[in-house]
Order: structure tokens, then sequence, then C-alpha cells
DNA sequence: TTTATAGCATTGTGATCACAAATTAGAATA
DNA sequence: TATTCTAATTTGTGATCACAATGCTATAAA
């Protein structure tokens, strides 16, 4: 299982165990590790190929930003099921940050921040008018993330990367159902008109109605799972014993 | 330094980690380990009296919620700096989320919370004519969160508990140099008649207020720290060579 | 067929060790 | 006195083991 590797340097080297949070993180956003399912640190360790250790700093720090919930009796890890309470609070959230990071990023917004954003949209449409769902999340996070980080607050950019690492399990189910297909309007063309233009209040609500008409789009999937019989049914033999 | 004590069940003990948090987190906020400060696990360790391991789950825990920072050359831990750059978006961040969770609980606030905060704010109130700064500090955190909690969005409620993490250091350095002296309004009796009255907006606006005054002070703390010179200089004795 | 029980595998947690990088302290030199 | 080189200490990271608790599976009993 352990292959002997040579040991890479710390300074320049990737540390293990921020390969195994991208990893896991990846994993998430992509719904590789569907929701409400549980996960074990060997399990992971040994699907990763690493030992033990690293993927228990990489939990340690998902858990800590709710990317992976610990069962208070168990200690055992899972990941967090897609409820509309959760989502109703991660939208509510959302619109209220990102559009702020978007005005305070459109204030200071260069040509070549512009010129970024251009080519990250253009990749966008391509990946819907493919159907690369994976192209398309990836440009998606792209223009968002690389307009937020240049409003230049690094505080409320960690709150944002958050709440993408939350609801990144929901956009998988959303394009499960639907593809990239009935996206709507493109909001991302009116934020950058209003970059260009230099109007702070058209970036703010771009992004308000790009965030809203996504949201929306979770909602109706997860409103329709919620109906259905629970995703996998754990074949039990027996029923829980009453023991206490 | 580590004397064998029995080993507890998992499912009822605490497990060490979580003490560890626990007594890291209120050493950040009361100030006990100052803010630029450099940190290490063996040292953390040996303070605590447990082993290192304990404490690299809860250092990992405490820099994914940003109450430390790790150094990306060095990997090596330090309490962030009160900057007033961080202090402006930790002030954006409290002043939406914050009266947010207000004004949620505020719809389902029953008696028996009302009677809850109310004590709270009495213990508060001792605090500050005592000038127990401790007591006024624990109070107030009970005041804020026990009414946030009453909102029942726990999303929302884990965001504003990591902006308390982060803005602890910088409440002690408020008092620091005041004691509770010269707190101002007091904008909880405010919340608490909105509960009362049922009035949503009341209990928005009152914390709002109290958000903004809190803030104000630290402001005017860290401005006037950052004029004078580093807080503490290590004596140097050669530069850092050029090294690259 | 259904239920209870015993045995086994898996789990999180904590401790300890090894390793390499980085920092610090000390000695030697100008 | 000030600078440079070297040795020792401290650091984060990863690996491995032990332990107790939990969960699952197969066997026995109704």
């Amino acid at each position: 299982m352990s292959q002997t590797k040579p040991r890479r340097a710390l300074s320049e080297a990737v540390a293990v165990h921020d390969q195994v949070y991208d990893a896991l993180r990846l994993a998430l956003i992509t719904g590789k590790i569907a929701p409400g399912r549980g996960v074990s640190l060997r399990s992971l360790a040994a699907e990763l190929g690493v030992s033990p250790m690293p993927v228990r700093d990489a939990v340690r720090r998902l858990s800590a930003e709710r990317a992976l919930t610990i069962n208070p009796a168990n200690k055992r890890l899972s990941v967090p099921s897609l409820t509309s309470e959760r989502l109703a609070q991660l939208q509510k959230a959302r619109l209220w940050i990102e559009p702020e990071l978007a005005a305070l990023a459109a204030v200071k917004a260069s040509p070549i921040l512009i010129q970024t954003l251009e080519r990250i949209d253009e990749a966008l449409g391509i990946g819907v008018q493919t159907g690369d769902v994976d192209q398309y999340m990836a440009a998606n996070h792209a223009f968002h993330f690389t307009l937020y980080e240049a409003a230049g607050a690094d505080v409320l950019l960690s709150i944002a990367g958050g709440l993408w690492l939350q609801i990144g399990p929901f956009m998988r189910v959303v394009f499960g159902r639907l593809g990239t297909a009935g996206l709507g309007a493109d909001f991302h063309v009116e934020a950058l008109a209003g970059l260009r233009a230099g109007n702070t209040e058209t970036v703010r609500n771009a992004m308000a109605a790009d965030i809203l008409q996504g949201m929306d789009g979770m909602r109706e999937a997860v409103l329709s799972d919620e109906a259905k019989p629970p995703p996998l049914a754990p074949k039990r033999r027996y029923k829980k014993p009453t023991k206490a």
C-alpha cells in the first residue's frame, strides 16, 4: 500500500495534507463523494494512496469549514446532507457577501482583471454549449473568485470560499438532473458591463441576480429530492435495538 | 510532564483536542496569547501538559477558522496581527450577519429566552460596575450567542462564531487600555424591549448599534496602536542574509 | 422466517518516532 | 565591536502503533 516515495523538500513542495485537502474539496464540490455518505480516515487514506495522518489534518480543516460533519456521538465523519433549510441559509449569506465583494472589486477593477474575466466567461460559455459540466463549474468558480479576490478583502473572501465549499454538493445535484441546459440568463455579461463602465451598483446587482438564479435552480432540485424516499436504502437486516 | 491518566470513554468524555481547542480559543479571545506572537505545537503542548498530537488537531481547526495564521513559507504558526484593515472587514461582516441572526431569533423568541437574556444582561452590568473585564466579556458573549442560537440557523451561527473568534484579540486591546469604563449606552436593553414587543426591526437595529459602538472603540484602540512602533522589538543580532 | 447473541473488522484518538528544514546560539574571525 | 561561519536546538510533517468504542456479520435460538 505505502510505496516509499522520495521525500520532497518542505519549503517548495506542497504538503501532502494540502494535496489531500484539495482533492477532498474537489471531490465534495463535484459530488464525487455523495452527500450523506459516511467517510473514514483510513478508507480515504487508502483511496488516495496516502497514510491516514495527512487525511486526518485535511479532514479537521474541512470539518472546521463545515464541509464535513462530525457526528458528536460517534465522532464519525459524513458529508452534510442537502436540506432546503441549509440551502436557504447559504443563499442568504451568499446574497449578502458576494455582491459586497463584487462591489469592492468593482471600485479597484483594472483593465487586466476585466480582460481575464472576459476570457473566463468565454470558457464558461463553451462549457455550457458543449455540455461539459466540469468545465462550466470550474469556469464559474474562477469567474466569481478572480473577481472577489480583486476586492483585496481576505477576511470576507475566506467566508465566501467557505460558503462555496458548502454549496458545492448542491451544485452537482442540479447539473446531475439538468446538465448545463436551462441555465437561464448570463448575468456575468451584465457584471462585466458594469465593471467596464465603472458602475459599482450594476456589478453588485448583476452578481446578486446571478446568485439568486443559481440558488433557485438548486432549491427546486433539492425540494424534488426531499419528496422522494431516502437516496440509498441501507439494507438493514434488523432494526436497531432500543438499547440505551 | 505527561502523567498517566486513566483513559476515559470516548463517547462521554470530551476529547483532549477539543479541550485544547477551547483552551486556545479562550487564550486567544482573552489576549493571553498576544497578537503577532508565534506559537509552536510542542511549546503549546508542553504548556498545556498534553502531547503534541491533540494540539495539532486543535491548531488545524483554529487556523481553518482564521484564528491562527500559518506562514506559507515557514509553515509556522502565529496569532494574526491587529490591523485596521482586518478590523474593518470584520465589522462589515458582523454588521450584516449579527443583526440578521438577531432578527431571525426575534421572530421565534420565547418568554424563557427573554428571561435568560435579562439575567445575562444583569451579570453583564455587574461586570461593568465592578470592573471585572472577564465577567463582562463572558456575559457579553453569552448575550449575543444565546440570542443568535435562538434563530435556529446553524450555518449563519457558525459564521458569526468565526467572526467573534477573530475579533477576540481586538477586544482585549480595548479593555486593556480602558477597562470596562466608558462603554457607552447599553443597547442590550433596547434589544430586550424589542424582543418583548415582538418588534423585529427594533431588535435588529439595537444589535447593529451595539456592534457599531463596540467596533468603534476597537478601531480607536487599534489606530493609536498602529501609530506606535512595533509592539515588541525582536532583538536581532544580525540581519537576515539576502539568500534567495 | 425472525430475533438475539457472540465474534470480528473498522473507527477516531492519542502517543511516539524519524526526518528535513529553519531558526537560534555560540564560537571564531576581522 | 561587528561580522561570518558552524553546531545545536526547535519546528512542522508524516508514519506507525495501541487502545477502546462502535458497527457489522455470521451463527444460534425462537
